[in-house]
RNA sequence: GCCCCCAUCGUCUAGUGGCUAGGACACCGCUCUUUCAAGGCGGAAACACCGGUUCGACUCCGGUUGGGGGCGCCA
């Protein structure tokens, strides 16, 4: 049974990188019709925030990764609880009273001679009556006993690889019996919940030999792990805030579409042996393999997160957009006609990479537009010229009547203003009814705007050029 | 400093001893066109370096260089 896991800590939006770590994890799991658990790791208390695992619980179930079953780590502190007093009993775990100081400086003198800093083991050889001693005049935290040894892991994208234990060093699982610490916490919820497959970003590949330490310390299972390589920002710097909206709830805010999202952190470091780069989720499910993961880090590129979007945007229906953007353009223009929104849409929706885009870039719908009457200008014509196609197209327009006011009669009737130069007539027009230099047709502008409105917005037009 | 991982166009990648080194994004042309998109057509663009192994290396081995990750009473 596969059984995989998600396990951020709440210290934090959800991110790219964690949503893809979440991605692959789900993947893999449906794919081998397991389960996929999200495990919140909030035994951080200072730090863990519970805004943050409602950011990270929304943002997964927007992308629709959805898990089997949660837990959060916090709730389970009796379960590590007993383990830590398990193996002290066992003497496999010992209290270490060095201080924070005594240790820095420890650590301090070890790198100057060049070798990895480690704890000595100083306080797993004290005597009963120094440990009492200690008990009552220091604080103190859980070491675990570290044997020399050769670990072999066996991962499932980096492939062997061997960890000296003796520079791992006795470290410490917890700050106190109710305070496990992540290299304790974390495998033995691994194991306890059956999880198999532990696939996880690289950074944690050096945690790993620890884990696989408290493992064989408390005859647990050990899973199968794989560690993804890391994505990196275009200065090849790890993501962060810097770089822009890297988390996924920005990234909605900014108008993104989960399938975007999903299609592009898909192939952030997986790829089929086939061109193929279109995936739905359900595809990528079916198509999905640990042993096609990249092993060298991949750069997150903007650009192309953008094209997946505009992709996914370009193939949705309007209807399917106006339910996904109705809300936000009934706050921005107060405004709420649905099928004039509809129109709108479906005029705006190729031009736009993002929701948010097409919205904003759809003011003029709302709004009278204001503009430079230079803008006007077709191509170094006189604005006397301009403002006399103006006054005819204003002619033309009145002279159509209401129920014909649709783009193909306004289209045929303002061409034979100018037949051999139908910029001269087309782009004051349009610049008319959206003072803007790039915009969609004028035809379909005016005549979702309407006949009056449209009228109303050539009129001022004119007066700008007298 | 020490440990681990990695290395094909700018970026994401295909490639598993013999290929004109393929695709996508971005970029540049052309086309369409009132503008901008979208579409169509085309172009430029890569095997980090040095040694081996081999009849033959992008592919295998070693080294160099470069990049990434880790070395917490964080996760």
């Amino acid at each position: 049974m596969v059984v995989t896991r998600f396990a951020p800590s709440p210290t934090g939006k959800l991110h790219l990188g964690g949503a893809r770590t979440a991605l692959f994890n789900f993947l893999f799991a449906r794919k081998n019709k397991g389960k996929f658990i999200l495990r919140i790791e909030d035994t951080d208390k200072e730090r863990s925030k519970k805004e943050f695992e409602e950011d990270i619980k929304n943002s997964l179930l927007w992308l629709n990764i959805e898990f089997d079953s949660f837990f959060r780590q916090s709730e389970r502190i009796e379960t590590y609880k007993e383990l830590i007093k398990k193996l002290q009993s066992e003497g496999k775990v010992y209290k270490c009273f060095c201080t924070k100081e005594e240790l820095e400086a420890q650590k301090l003198e070890q790198i100057s001679q060049g070798i990895a800093p480690r704890y000595s083991g100083r306080c797993s050889k004290l005597t009963k009556e120094e440990i009492s001693f200690f008990e009552r005049t220091r604080s103190y935290v859980f070491r675990i006993k570290v044997e020399p040894q050769k670990l072999e892991i066996n991962d499932l994208i980096k492939g062997k690889v061997i960890f000296d234990t003796l520079l791992i060093g006795d470290f410490i699982i917890a700050k106190s019996e109710e305070e496990p610490l992540f290299n304790f916490a974390t495998p033995v919820d691994d194991a306890l919940m059956g999880i198999s497959h532990v696939i996880r970003g690289e950074d944690h590949l050096s945690n790993t030999p620890k884990q696989i330490i408290v493992l064989k310390s408390l005859n647990m299972p050990i899973p199968q792990y794989a560690h993804l390589p890391m994505i990196l920002s275009k200065d090849y710097s790890k993501l962060s805030k810097r770089h822009g909206a890297t988390s996924i709830s920005e990234l909605k805010e900014e108008g993104f579409l989960p399938e975007a999202i999903i299609n592009f952190i898909l192939l952030l470091g997986w790829h089929e042996s086939s061109d193929r780069e279109i995936y739905s989720l359900n595809e990528a499910i079916e198509a999905f393999s640990l042993e096609r993961i990249q092993k060298k880090p991949a750069v997150f590129n903007e650009k192309k997160l953008i094209w997946f979007n505009r992709y996914y945007l370009l193939r949705k229906s309007p209807s399917e957009i106006l339910s996904l953007t109705y809300k936000d353009f009934k706050e921005k223009y107060n405004f709420q006609d649905e099928s004039y929104i509809l129109k709108i849409i479906n005029l705006a929706k190729e031009r736009a990479s993002t929701l948010k885009e097409l919205i904003e870039n759809s003011f003029y719908f709302f709004e009278e537009p204001d503009y430079k009457p230079e803008l006007l200008i077709w191509n170094k014509a006189p604005s006397t010229a301009i403002k006399e196609f103006l006054e005819k197209t204003l002619n033309v327009l009145e002279g159509i009547e209401e129920k014909e006011f649709n783009p193909e009669k306004i289209k045929l009737e303002l061409s034979k203003l100018s037949p051999n130069d139908l910029g001269l007539v087309f782009w004051p027009f349009r610049v008319a009814l959206t003072g803007l230099e790039a915009s969609p047709g004028p035809f379909e502008i005016a005549s979702i705007l309407g006949k009056e409105r449209t009228i109303q917005r050539v009129k001022k037009a004119i007066e700008k050029l007298s």
